[in-house]
DNA sequence: GATACTAATGACACCGAGTGCCGATTGGAA
DNA sequence: TTCCAATCGGCACTCGGTGTCATTAGTATC
């Protein structure tokens, strides 16, 4: 659930040489990033809901049907490119070896997936802020999260050797969100909170809930 | 999670005698019940977003104006009674016995509130139909799912002395929530699956993946 | 340098959801 | 009959999002 633009779009503010640049035809004026950025820093000044479309292209000095060619609507502003983000969640599990129990593997998984930088904390902070508590957003969120839930389901299927759409990787993949999200509103909430930490309390607090007679 | 309008909605076809009738003012000219079931039956009938507003203000011979004073949203209309229900499931909650472990409380609590006569079936599985698979619905339902979260956080902090907003009753009522959906979707998946079994089997698969070695 | 090709831009018109405003209805109560 | 209260519904407007299409700006070729 790591969203850092910085760690995401590998563009910076210019235009971007974007790898090799060789193409043909007329080249980009902007950059998913870019366009990212400039609106978040406007959600955060002056809201989500206030802040217009025709502000946004206004402030970037492009024309509003350009917007919708880089972004599929205003919600999916905050997100980075999400989907580079799971290939490597999705790799991470890959990687952990098939012998530490499943529910272990996961949350180490996800909570070593969380780790970034100091620097990019405050700006994580503020993306996933807007992400959890702008009506709008949590609600697109969810379309969102259906594919990380698809990457923990992968994963659980493969280590039951059962089919990824039946039921008990379903339910561990959409489990596994809940306890994600839970951490983060903590995260959120306070200042002083550390999401590592939160996140493997998160999870362990369900096996306690389990386990516990009480 | 139950969402049938004939139990939810107590009004039936006509404007309904609502209780005591000793208002004062303008009559209502329909209710939110029936203007329910006849938007989900255009929906199903040509798809959700092929139903305009106008298509549904229009079959039930009402102003535009006045469906938004019954609905906040289009989105809205699937959804029944809900706030009703959620006062159900907390009443539901509070009789249960605290010797009970608190994860077996939960699950039985879950079951149970989905309990519903047969007649209804196929209405409810139409409805949820809607709400688990078109996007624009999925994305809002995220919404109302956060109060129906609240209800089970509350009993969760109840029984272990806890705040209402301190991580762990959170976390379980996401997870809760988590298993809910899986099954519903596995429900609809399977039109001979029995949604009280895979609610019980949920709940039941993530404490064997905690408490399993593999 | 001229030409062809390609890809991105942006203007315009249009649609549908949702809102603010306000006068018009319709019921019960005085 | 008059007054009041609550609902109705028309109208104009905002905003997000889409389809269409001519224009622009790069690269490659001759």
């Amino acid at each position: 659930m790591t969203l850092d633009a910085d760690r995401l779009e590998a563009d910076a503010p210019a235009p971007a040489p974007e790898s090799q640049r060789a193409r043909m035809g007329r080249a980009p004026v902007t950059t998913h990033g870019e366009l990212s950025h400039l609106a978040l820093g406007l959600f955060l000044e002056r809201g989500f809901d206030k802040t217009t479309v025709d502000d946004i292209v206004r402030a970037a000095g492009i024309g509003r049907r350009t917007f919708f060619r880089y972004f599929a609507s205003k919600n999916d502003l905050p997100w980075g490119d999400f989907d580079r983000l799971l290939d490597e969640m999705r790799a991470h599990l890959a990687a952990m070896p098939d012998d530490i129990p499943l529910m272990d593997a996961l949350r180490e998984a996800v909570v070593d997936f969380n780790r970034f930088p100091d620097e990019e904390l405050t700006f994580h902070r503020e993306r996933m802020w807007l992400l959890l508590n702008v009506p709008s957003l949590v609600a697109h969120s969810t379309l969102r999260y259906a594919s990380w839930r698809q990457v923990i389901a992968e994963y659980v299927a493969r280590r039951l050797g059962v089919g990824i759409d039946s039921l008990t990787p379903q339910a561990i993949a959409w489990s596994c969100l809940g306890l994600c999200l839970a951490a983060y509103e903590q995260w959120l909430a306070h200042d002083d909170a550390d999401l590592l930490e939160l996140l493997d309390a998160s999870f362990r607090r369900l096996a306690a809930a389990y386990s516990s007679a009480a």
